[in-house]
RNA sequence: GCCUGGGUAGCUCAGUCGGUAGAGCAACGCACUCGUAAUGCGUAGGUCAGGAGUUCGAUUCUCCUCCCAGGCUCCA
């Protein structure tokens, strides 16, 4: 047989003397190697490691450590998972087990509409601990579509991705569940057991086992909210039990920063039942925050151009049946209310059409444009139960809107003077991790001409390019009216948000029949650009607040310093230190000395508040404070007053961020 | 809206195989006057989410509604 040679990533060549697998390639690299393989790739194709090389191959071993690697643990797991439930639910039919991110689901119908219990996840995972221990491989086969018919006799979830590449229909995602246009693979792990998968796969499944499941949950098949519900277990699985502690830890890390914990933690806001759910109070530590965000934002779009307008809440139907919110948005709005003889009127679910109607409250020369109206606008959108959360999916929700009117010719630099603005501001609130989306047409629902899109498009994709920041497109993901850009940002544990969105749009300018005098006194269209910065100031809040774990910069916080006497008799000094502070308005409180000091330090810090001082006899006689400085292990004593007031002033003044993020 | 799991004191939770409930923290009172993450003792606090049904009797069983969590679908 002719020599076989392989190139390796690093440009290296190997060669030998017949065909070898992929396993025996690594096992020729090093043993160290051999044991993290779990799968290769070939030519850029992900293979098994029993694959067989062929002459003059790219080959890289994929190993368990990787992101690759992971997702063939990952999948490998998911098909244990499969086998588990079907050898504990003899007749559960299994629909698909892909891998997500962190982890992996399976999809199930169980036989007699049975449900999953928290208690079965013990069960099922033990199961799946057996079969790992009896190291059954994983064994790949090609079928045509008749025999894969025939191997999944009774399992309707697997005929019907078979059947659907039969018919040459939907053969992307059938792809990935192991079927092609010509054939279907499968993978069989035992005589009771193999599952329709494009793999690949590790060699046996004793090569798995630092998973864990994590919970059930109902699932449409295929997505399709008109199809049945099947019941979905979700699991992580991972390279080694360090690396399934790492994750589970960071889990715990999300749940600790979760802004609805720290709401009720540090006393921000509630979701009282009386009001009905997704309806949110701000407490005054909460209200004092939005305050904060709100003037510092109001500040900018002052400094920005933009002018403030005012608008209410309810409106007549009309005003929404000329936008067209009724045509595509009614079931995200609020049933009418009948009001005044059979009129109705709605709560508004957006802004625009009113900045609008202040546009057209009297004729508009082109020597005003660009118009920026900007609105702290309350709107209130009807969320089915199910998908309300915390602050950031709620049914009343402040948006920081504006609405900015141009002629065709500004609108580029509108975009971009935009997009410039919603960065810097981000940033000034400690965001600086971002990424960019642009949102392009919709194919089924859009409106208006291809060319006013493709406009449109190619003007958003201007702007964004010139930010210099990462692009990423969204295809057909823009509104029916127009394409957008959305900032994403990168949060303090590397979760992703979507914050601003910027928007144009040709069309609500046509519906309200928009226009203004040009300098050759012809009448023109306006162009209409939507953009919210903080996208909603709740949502924003709870961004902020996860983003920090509580920990607010020193000028978002509601208390800044809290003065603590040693003892009662201390507590005049502390009053007048707070006055201090306070005459450079700052917010300062103080604390009787009611309970052991230690006892009140807890208090504030519990609370996260950026400063406490503490003062007692020798502080009264020299003029200074204890300074205990969030996030700082020890306290620093004697601070003179004068040069502690400074400091904090110059903090507040600068929108100081923390030094690190806790 | 759909699926699963929940709702017991302000919070975190225990408990009742059907006989109306308990802890820790918090609150309140008294004592303690203290130098950097929990002082001690005491008191009060619950239509066991709401409603209906079954039952001699329901916080417990059944049904409905509301609310919450995790998903699905949707979305700022």
């Amino acid at each position: 047989m002719a020599a076989v040679t392989v190139r390796l990533p690093d440009g290296s060549t190997k060669e030998f003397d017949e065909r070898v697998t992929a396993f025996q390639l690594a096992e020729s690299i090093g043993p160290r190697l051999a044991k993290a393989a779990v799968a290769a790739t070939v030519d850029g194709v992900e293979v098994d490691l029993g694959a067989r090389l062929p002459d003059g191959a790219e080959v890289t071993v994929v190993t368990s450590d990787s992101e690759a690697g992971r997702n063939v643990l990952r999948h490998s797991t998911a098909h244990v998972l499969a086998q588990a439930v079907l050898r504990l639910w003899p007749g559960a039919h299994f629909a698909i087990g892909p891998v997500i991110e962190d982890g992996f689901y399976y999809d199930f119908e169980l036989p007699g509409g049975a449900h999953f219990s928290d208690d079965d996840l013990e069960r099922i995972e033990a199961t799946m601990r057996e079969i790992m221990a009896e190291d059954q491989p994983f064994v790949r086969h090609e079928h045509t579509i008749d025999e894969g018919l025939a191997l999944f006799e009774g399992q309707p979830f697997k005929r019907e991705i078979i059947e659907a590449v039969g018919a040459g229909q939907d053969e992307v995602d059938a792809a990935a569940d192991g079927a092609s246009a010509a054939s279907v693979s499968t993978y069989w792990n035992s005589p009771a057991f193999s599952d329709l998968c494009r793999g690949p796969h590790v060699p046996a499944t004793g090569r798995l086992g630092h998973f864990a499941l994590m919970r059930v949950a109902g699932a449409y098949w295929r997505g399709d909210d008109k199809r049945q519900q099947l019941q979905r277990i979700y699991g992580t699985a991972w390279e080694s039990d360090k690396a399934l502690a790492g994750h589970l830890h960071r889990l715990e890390e999300a749940e600790r920063r979760d802004h609805r914990r720290l709401g009720a933690e540090l006393d921000l806001f509630s979701f009282p039942e009386e009001i009905g759910s997704g309806l949110a109070v701000f407490h005054p530590r909460g209200g004092t925050i939005r305050r904060l965000m709100e003037e510092y934002s109001r500040q900018r779009h002052v400094a920005a151009g933009y002018e403030f307008v005012n608008t209410p809440h309810i409106t007549k139907a009309e005003l929404f049946e000329t936008s067209g919110h009724l045509d595509w948005f009614a079931e995200g709005m609020f049933p009418p209310m009948e009001l005044d003889g059979g009129h109705q009127y709605y709560l508004k679910p957006m802004n625009c059409p009113f900045h609008i109607l202040i546009f057209k409250s009297r004729q508009r020369s082109y020597r005003e444009l660009p118009i920026r109206h900007f609105e702290f606008g309350t709107v209130y959108r009807y969320e089915l139960s199910g998908v309300v959360h915390g602050l950031t999916r709620v049914r009343g929700m402040t948006q920081d809107d504006a609405h900015i009117f141009c002629s065709r010719q500004q609108m580029a630099a509108e975009l971009h003077s935009t997009m410039t603005f919603v960065l810097s501001l981000l940033r000034d609130f400690g965001l600086d991790d971002f990424f960019l989306e642009l949102s392009t047409r919709p194919e089924d629902k859009a409106v208006g001409s291809v060319e006013d899109w493709d406009e449109a498009t190619e003007a958003l994709r201007t702007a964004a390019l010139a930010m210099d920041l990462e692009l990423v497109l969204d295809e057909g993901g823009g509104a029916f009216y127009g394409p957008k850009i959305s900032v994403q940002a990168r949060d303090a544990i590397g979760r992703t948000h979507q914050m601003s969105t910027i928007q144009l749009d040709f069309q609500l300018p046509q519906r309200f029949d928009m226009e203004y005098i040009g300098a050759d006194n012809a009448r023109h269209r306006p162009i209409m650009i939507h953009r919210a910065l903080f996208g909603s100031v709740e949502r924003f809040f709870a961004i902020l607040l996860e983003h920090y774990a509580g920990a607010l910069p020193t000028w978002l916080s509601p208390e800044q310093v809290r003065v603590l006497g040693v003892r009662d008799d201390h507590e005049e000094y502390a009053h007048k230190v707070a006055d201090r502070l306070s005459a450079v308005g700052a917010r300062v409180s103080v604390e009787p000395a009611d309970e052991p000091l230690g006892a009140r330090i807890r208090r504030a810090k519990l609370l996260k508040v950026p400063y406490i001082l503490v003062v007692g006899d020798d502080d009264v006689a020299a003029g200074t404070v204890g300074v205990n400085r969030r996030g700082s292990e020890l306290p620093v004593r004697g601070v003179e007053v004068v040069a502690f007031t400074d400091q904090l002033e110059r903090e507040i003044a600068e929108r100081r961020l923390p030094e690190s993020a806790p």
